[in-house]
Formats: structure tokens, C-alpha cells, sequence
DNA sequence: TATTGTTATACTCTATAACTATA
DNA sequence: TATAGTTATAGAGTATAACAATA
């Protein structure tokens, strides 16, 4: 009993958390190899897709759901409109905000993006059916949009 | 067609890559807010828990699992060795290497931090229900077994 | 020659605090 | 007073290259 009562204060399997923090970093270096060849970063990609599917945001809205601090994300929403991939606008209801919005140009940069990460997908994902890649994305869906639409 | 071209570049649903980004994000936010309160990182809490389950591992094995450069494992290890919660044995078939072991105060300090690391992970998987979240932590963990095994 | 661990170093990312303009 | 965006800055995290010891 005292033996067992060492080992019984740990799991016996790996959580969730620990698992997503390894997976999460994997996943990571592949996607960000996948996007050097368009000299893109995970970060930017990440923002330019949520604005695509969520957009227009204000910086707020967009660091919080994507956890990049607010005074971190101005230097990377200067680059980005300064490749013209995004704009800046006032939101007439509350001049503090921006409302960032994708140009033409951004959206076909996030359609190249996604051609060059969908093979590092493919990678990752082999292991499971095209069935069980499509519960495990639902469920990644469902989780990021509870923790993720502070 | 043209119009329709242009947005069928771009996937209807966010790839599982760029949620495992966002989710990895708000997850290590809560996973590193739990363990403040022991004053451990989400890095040091992955390397005591891969050695406990995976260990004894030489630096290069458990920096390529849990995607951690070499050269910044190094103070990680000498930090860890100092606080006595893990020890560097020489590898005797090759002396090169060592073999990263748990000691029994790195168990309980990885027990304390599972604890206090359960609290944050109900929060994150509470939209699953439990037979959800157990098929999601299957799903994740024969993907990080098949990409952070190298 | 190749590999393990190590150091030094530069670069990126992250977090904190203070400022401005708007509300 | 409070909030959105900005700036400056310190602190982690990351990657590259070179070295000693061992294979």
C-alpha cells in the first residue's frame, strides 16, 4: 500500500495538457518549416487566418483569442500592412479600435499559406483515419472556440 | 466560377494545425498559470513528466520529443539537477551520453504539479464529455507518439 | 568522421509598465 | 476612470555555430 501510493498520486497516462504541449510544438516546427519557403511565420499565418474567418477584429480581439499580448501583435500588424496583406481601419463607433480587415492580396497570401501547410498536416495526421481527423478536428474546434473567444 | 475561385483556395473550416496553434496557446496560458503557484514553467513540468514516463532518456532523446533545442536543454537539466529533482548518470555503453533519471523529490514535485495542473485542464476540456475527452487524449496521444518520437 | 553535451551569441517571443487618444 | 493602441524594455525561448570528449 505504501508503495503504490507514491505512484497513484500521477496518472497513469499522459493528460491532455502535456500531450497538447508536445504535440503543439511538433506540429509547430512543421508547419513553420512548411511556411519558410513563403518567408511566412506561424504567428502571421495564425493572424491572417483568423481574421479571414473571424475578421474584421480589433487588436484586442484578435490578441486575446490568438494569446499574443496587445503590445506584442503592433509590430506585427505594422508588417503585415506594410505588405499590404492587411488594413487598418477606424471603427467609426469607437475611434479607439482599429477594425483590421484582409485585403485581396492577404486572403490570396493565406490561400498560399494553406496549400503550403496542408502537406505538414497530411504528416501529422497519418496516423489517423480520415474519420477520426475529422472528430479529432471538431473537438480541437470546439475546445479553441470556448478557450479562445474571450 | 470566378467569383467562387477565389474563396475556394481557402479550406471552409480551420485546419487542424491552426487550432492545435490556438488551442496549445489558451492551454499552455492555463497549463503556466497553474503552475506559477509552484514556481515550475510548462518546459521544466513537460521534462519531468516525459522522463517519469518515458525516461531514463540522454538530453538529445528528450530534447527531440519534447522539441527543445540541445543547446537551451542545458540549463534547463543544470537547473532541474540543482533543485535535486532529477540526476545526470553517465551513460556506461556510451560515455558520451547521459541518462536524465528522475530522483524520488522530482516524483513528488511532478505529483504536486499534475495537481495543480487539473484544474486548468478540466477548465479547458470542459465542452467535451468525458467519453470525448477520453477519445481525445487517444487521438492526441497516438499523433504525438507517432511525431515526437523521433 | 560522427555524435553528445556544452558554451557563446544573436534573434524572436513574451510580459510589464507607462504614455496618448478616445470613451 | 477605463479602454485601445503604442512604445520601451527586460526576460524567456529559440536557433546557429564552434568546441571538447567520446564513439
Amino acid at each position: 500500500m505504501a508503495t503504490r501510493s507514491r505512484k497513484a498520486e500521477i496518472a497513469t497516462k499522459p493528460s491532455c495538457g502535456v500531450l497538447l504541449f508536445r504535440l503543439s510544438r511538433a506540429s509547430g516546427e512543421n508547419l513553420g518549416g512548411a511556411l519558410a519557403a513563403l518567408d511566412m511565420r506561424a504567428p502571421e499565418f495564425a493572424i491572417l487566418h483568423h481574421l479571414y474567418f473571424e475578421g474584421p477584429l480589433s487588436q484586442q480581439q484578435l490578441g486575446r483569442a490568438l494569446r499574443i499580448h496587445a503590445s506584442n501583435l503592433v509590430a506585427m500588424i505594422d508588417q503585415l500592412e506594410g505588405e499590404g496583406l492587411l488594413i487598418r481601419r477606424r471603427d467609426p463607433d469607437d475611434r479607439r479600435r482599429y477594425l483590421l480587415e484582409l485585403t485581396d492580396d492577404g486572403v490570396r497570401r493565406l490561400a498560399d499559406a494553406e496549400r503550403a501547410a496542408q502537406g505538414a498536416e497530411a504528416d501529422m495526421l497519418a496516423p489517423l483515419t480520415p474519420a477520426e481527423r475529422e472528430r479529432l478536428r471538431g473537438y480541437l474546434a470546439r475546445l479553441a472556440g470556448h478557450s479562445c473567444s474571450r
